[in-house]
DNA sequence: CGATGATTTGACACCTTTCAAAATTAGTGG
DNA sequence: CCACTAATTTTGAAAGGTGTCAAATCATCG
């Protein structure tokens, strides 16, 4: 039995005991996904070499480290975060299912950064050596390579707007909203809310704000009524008053692509 | 004359009366770009629909609008930009000659984001439509342009970290390095220093900070006789020391590719 | 030489951080 | 199921880095 009972995250959790055939992927059916042709379908199957389990807190990429791996995400949360020498950290973006792992890497010579899971979570491993393989052989799976890579920058230029123009309430309130909205898009519901394995302090190294001070913030957020977290799970009463005091515009979610 | 005499930046320009066929490009003699077979640059030439120009202040993307092209900044320097309502403003990262513009608008309805000229500046226009084609035909090409979004989201990554968990003191020195040692990379060297079109107002923006202090942090920094700038030249004279303060380790520039 | 933009300074308010410690909650082992 | 330890969340008080407001000085350009 894999599954660690010890975990409290154990609700990211996909009970399975094998791979899964990229076909039959779980993803694929949440309706967040773009398509593929079955030809696609079967150049990913292959150019998935493996299945990987990591748990919670489990370093998925070391900054400065090497690797020739590349991942998909495939159930649970995790966040890339860069470090300073005397340890001052700054999470970079938060990672959902279907996120792709590992493309900076391929740009310099050793991870620039540190990618740690938030929960239990599987991944598909990929081969960076078959990477250009892809890009010769389907180049709509490169098109969507790019996609992804030119996406998630998107969601770091998001983030760095909120930590370096908005106050702490707008980016606590902008992040809550982001994340909220990122989880229903990859069919995360659950009740009337969404999975939130996120502790405080992660908040607070998002928002390059101090642990005590991102406690009063959510505290104030919280006593107006505009968000709550019972047992891990996140909802948002008021989304439309969260808007409005996160200066809200929508990021428009247009169906992503999946490798 | 299509030089404007009235520009203080003139210095950024290269003067030409007329395009510059790709496989002349003078970006490509710096040295700083990665090599392209004789058929990669007959194609990108033929991607290539135009050549703008734009001076300095011009808008090169609107935020918010729907546009069909891409560009290559081939000369002068700009930044990219994301406001919020209330006219609060964060600049993402800055673009030197090489780097590739608009890929995230292809990814949403509209520019999330937009894009403004620091210089008097030149452009090579390409239209999105023939983006598919790019990766169809020449799948090499597809592969370096996720390599420039993945490079770029490299950039902001550390942004982030520079306005989220450095001190201003710190982050204006990352800044200046960083944006010094990629001068240099692509060639625009003049005597011990480097052109330098950016205003402390751009530099309060990029780092979060107010005006005031970006003013005073520069000057702390001066009299410690860790940079200067004249006549928009900038320079450093204690690299290492610079260093030490910003709390830089390399972030390995390998070659990167052209389109 | 007047006008506009960029850089500087001073004074003061305040948002955030830091330091310390308590209160809660979750996980572990008996 | 209870005691024990670690992790997480909360609070209080005080220090400090940054922001805001206002105004002066410089620089550039027509």
């Amino acid at each position: 039995m894999w599954q660690s009972h010890r975990n409290p995250h154990s609700r990211f959790l996909i009970v399975s005991a094998k791979n899964i055939p990229c076909h039959a992927c779980p993803l694929r059916r949440t309706g967040g996904f773009r398509a593929n042709t079955t030809e696609e379908i079967a150049f990913i199957q292959q150019f998935k070499r493996s299945e990987r389990r990591v748990s919670t807190g489990d370093a998925i990429v070391r900054q400065g480290v090497t690797s020739n791996e590349l991942y998909t995400l495939l159930s649970g949360w995790a966040f890339r975060h860069k470090s300073l020498p005397d340890g001052r950290r700054q999470i970079l973006n938060f990672l959902l299912p279907g996120d792709f792992i590992g493309l900076q890497q391929q740009m310099a010579e050793a991870a620039p950064h540190g990618v740690e899971a938030l929960t239990d979570a599987r991944l598909c491993v990929f081969r960076s050596d078959d990477l250009w393989s892809l890009y010769r052989e389907f180049p709509s799976l490169g098109y969507d390579i790019t996609w992804l890579a030119s996406h998630e920058e998107l969601i770091v230029d998001d983030g760095l707007l909120s930590v370096g123009r908005r106050t702490a309430m707008e980016g606590v309130a902008m992040l809550l909203i982001h994340l909220y909205k990122r989880a229903v898009s990859v069919g995360q519901t659950i009740d009337d809310g969404v999975p939130f394995p996120i502790r405080q302090h992660h908040i607070a190294d998002a928002l390059g704000l101090s642990l005590v001070h991102t406690n009063r913030t959510l505290r104030r957020l919280r006593q107006l009524g505009l968000y709550r977290i019972d047992d891990n799970i996140l909802r948002l009463p008021k989304p439309n008053a969260l808007q409005r005091l996160a200066g809200y515009y929508d990021l428009a979610l247009t169906p992503r692509p999946l490798i």
